[in-house]
DNA sequence: CACATTTGAAAGGCAAATGGAG
DNA sequence: CTCCATTTGCCTTTCAAATGTG
């Protein structure tokens, strides 16, 4: 959306959070006033993840600007307690369909399902959402998934180097597979600038370097700031 | 509350969790409209704690009243999304105190405070909760917790046996001291009843067996049903 | 459809809040 | 108020559902 540095987007997140608490909002109260206010709602965990800079620089991009309105609102508002009484808005601002939760015997049936036949045709499909009570969508959109998984599965064959052999730099092997950043940057996947001054002092999680790509994804923005 | 046993407990969750999803409600869902409907508000995660057994007997028997009320509700609602747009009525019905988060900061400030003094008396609160900004009753109920948690870390001396020595079996070394049970039961802390056919099917979530008492805690309902 | 990415429901860690006894 | 046991929730993390792109 707009054009923002690295830094920018460490120092806002770091002002929301520090405002967010002061005014005593949760992470959750800000997700839903997001909906209430402009009709796009998050959940707490996104909201969290902004805020530990865990989403891809494409996506902290996306979501500042919504935020930050947010939080002039809730700044000048002379009695946050306001925002508190919004109520759910489900009517019709909810844009993406709620996730589904699957129970344990529907998953299990679906797996059965897919071990008979992983690419189900239209057909096929519609017969196991009849017989499981599901939509087709969801069904459809769960064999996608599924496949999907299957192929992350099928590549780490290699399991041995376990924080024995490397540690941080990331070889060769494994390309990380992650095509975000705006410009075309080499080793990392954002617009790095040379820190000015030592390593940001910036609050990180206990990130458990090593393990970087448990699902060969995004490993946000923190991953890349350890210097 | 009531007088329930435990298998009344595990098939009531378990008819809970599934109608629940059946009727796409999710556990922050649930937790909301016991406070709209009954005034006592609960959060995503204390449902999903009473789904998966993890309270203790008491408090799994307190709960269950409440959720089998809006178990009923929601059943015979016509159309159950009318329990959607329930507003968040935070006027009143509010009984607990909104859970405060400490900033990080804030915390260590505290914590220094903590060495310095652990035990201030009440002008010395005053004094700290004016200086960081907080509620005087924050500050005091810290401090409380803070020398709770000072008693707990202080116990553990023995830190060796890690899954290598003995694996299940509690002997006497560290009196679990959970002292909750209704009726006085000698080993473990439930009204256990023999089970009339073999182990439970009770689904149960990868329980990290071997580390039971984390904080010295409530182990749950699950951990007792190992067999 | 495949593949990359965004996003959230549920579950786990830690600790804030509550309640009873002294 | 304190101590101590207990209840309960905020934030975090995992796994995967939903969405976007080609």
């Amino acid at each position: 959306q707009e054009n923002l540095s690295t830094e920018e987007l460490e120092q806002f997140a770091k002002e929301l959070k520090h405002k967010r608490i002061t005014l005593g909002f949760t992470q959750a109260d800000v997700g839903l006033a997001l909906g209430n206010l402009y009709g796009k709602m998050f959940s707490q965990t996104t909201i969290c993840r902004f805020e530990a800079l865990q989403l891809s620089f494409k996506n902290m991009c996306k979501l500042k600007p919504l935020l930050q309105r947010w939080l002039n609102e809730a700044e000048t508002s002379d009695n946050p307690q306001d925002m508190y009484k919004i109520e759910r808005v489900f009517v019709d601002t909810r844009k993406r369909k709620r996730r589904t939760s699957l129970e344990g015997t529907v998953r299990s049936a679906l797996e059965s399902y897919f071990i008979k036949c992983p690419k189900p045709n239209t057909i096929d499909i519609t017969h196991i959402s009849d017989d499981l009570g599901l939509e087709r969508d969801v069904v459809r959109v769960w064999f996608c998934n599924r496949r999907q998984k299957g192929k992350r599965l099928a590549l780490p064959l290699d399991e041995e180097c376990d924080g024995q052999y490397y540690e941080q730099s990331p070889p060769p092997p494994h390309p990380p597979a992650m095509g975000m950043m705006p410009s075309s940057m080499p080793g990392q996947g954002y617009p790095v600038h040379p820190y000015p001054g030592g390593p940001p002092t910036l609050y990180m999680p206990q990130l458990h370097r090593s393990d970087a790509f448990k699902q060969g994804l995004h490993p946000g923005l923190v991953g890349h700031l350890t210097g």
